[in-house]
DNA sequence: TGTACATCAGTGAACGCGCGTTCACTGATGTAC
DNA sequence: TGTACATCAGTGAACGCGCGTTCACTGATGTAC
């Protein structure tokens, strides 16, 4: 996680080195800390310990800083479920919960680059970001018809499978990044993707 | 729906007759047309035809007319789904897949009540709007239980398998009104609460 | 029915504030010679 | 190695704006007599 260095105002260098960076976790620590409506550019730059004009050397504006987080928010979950795959071989129910594991596990993780994603409306959604967003939803889309060919979830439209399914680990994202998930434990996630398992196998 | 009334300068009545009504309306046109983010007092006074320190007679504050809409929200749904019920019997699984198409139809039909119904940290939650909340929640559990004492739906914790419920259900109507789900069609909220019973169900 | 008056729900001017963004600038850094 | 210079990433002042909220006010309404 991102630690602010205690810089005084004349250890400042004139050249940050990551400016972009650090930009990036002042927003994320800031969304954690008080939430999305609190996110100004001012704030963040005074966070980062630079004038409030510096962000602009980075990001053309407010929404590209913005932008900039949820894309990189769904490169991670992207990344981590490939990986989580690697470790599944050719069982493809394996894959599917692990698909469906990963996003709530990445949501309870990283709630501001999760907030960020959906905060439909504080953004225009860019080529970059909706590309990404699109890749996601094909994981779990191929993941479904992989299963379905396998007979191993019902023969249904897989597109509509695959609603379901994000609609499910959607809503349990949400709820834990509002804070109504208030179990710490890990127990209510595989209830989760049981119903999920469950609600989807063939039968 | 609300329709504004076309009242030039001269043809405002000093009293409004209703104006808590109309600014509550004007809330959900604004936030329908231009996202929770374009909400301000300003705006909706201009909306409803009254001078921006109007609402001031009428809300505490800008939170305070937020919260109106979420408490509003809460009761229209609360309300739907006992009216449901009635035609349920003693049908409990009946009510069970109603209770969750009644969410679903409600956050498609009154997207705005549901936006700010959930849109955690942009209004404090009072007593009152606790209380909704909670009261919702437990028409799902009570659901639940019942389902389970008939052996309908799986023994587990019955709060666990509620915030299953709730995840899916709530994951679905947060893609609804963040304009994901572009299906016109009503097939998609069956195969939801079919996955939702799937899921759930006694084994 | 008419009148005096309290109450109520509006008005519009004013306040202070924080915001996003721009711009001329400055000083550090890297590089060509 | 030293120097001139282009480039780059900061600064801080300034801009205009829209916001939430307050306040003295005003005129419509309801009511007691």
């Amino acid at each position: 996680m991102f630690t602010m260095k205690t810089l005084t105002k004349h250890s400042l260098p004139y050249h940050h080195g990551n400016l972009s960076r650090a930009l990036i976790d002042a927003t994320l620590d800031l969304i954690a800390e008080k939430g999305i409506k609190a996110f100004t550019i001012r704030e963040v730059a005074k966070r980062a310990g630079v004038s409030h004009a510096a962000p602009y050397r980075h990001f053309k504006n407010k929404e590209d800083l913005l932008c900039s987080v949820a894309i990189e928010g769904f490169d991670m979950v992207i990344q981590d479920t490939r990986k989580r795959f690697e470790t599944c071989g050719n069982d493809s129910l394996k894959r599917f919960r692990e698909s469906g594991l990963a996003y709530i596990d990445f949501a309870a993780t990283y709630p501001s680059h999760y907030r960020v994603m959906f905060s439909s409306g504080e953004h225009r959604m860019g080529e970059d970001l909706e590309n990404r967003s699109k890749e996601a939803f094909a994981i779990l889309y191929d993941c479904i018809c992989d299963c379905q060919n396998k007979k191993l979830v019902r023969p249904c439209e897989p597109f509509e499978l695959a609603m379901a399914a994000w609609s499910i680990v959607h809503g349990y994202a949400m709820l834990i990044i509002d804070g109504f998930v208030t179990d710490s434990s890990d127990r209510l996630k595989y209830v989760i993707t049981d119903a999920l398992y469950f609600g989807l196998r063939f039968e």
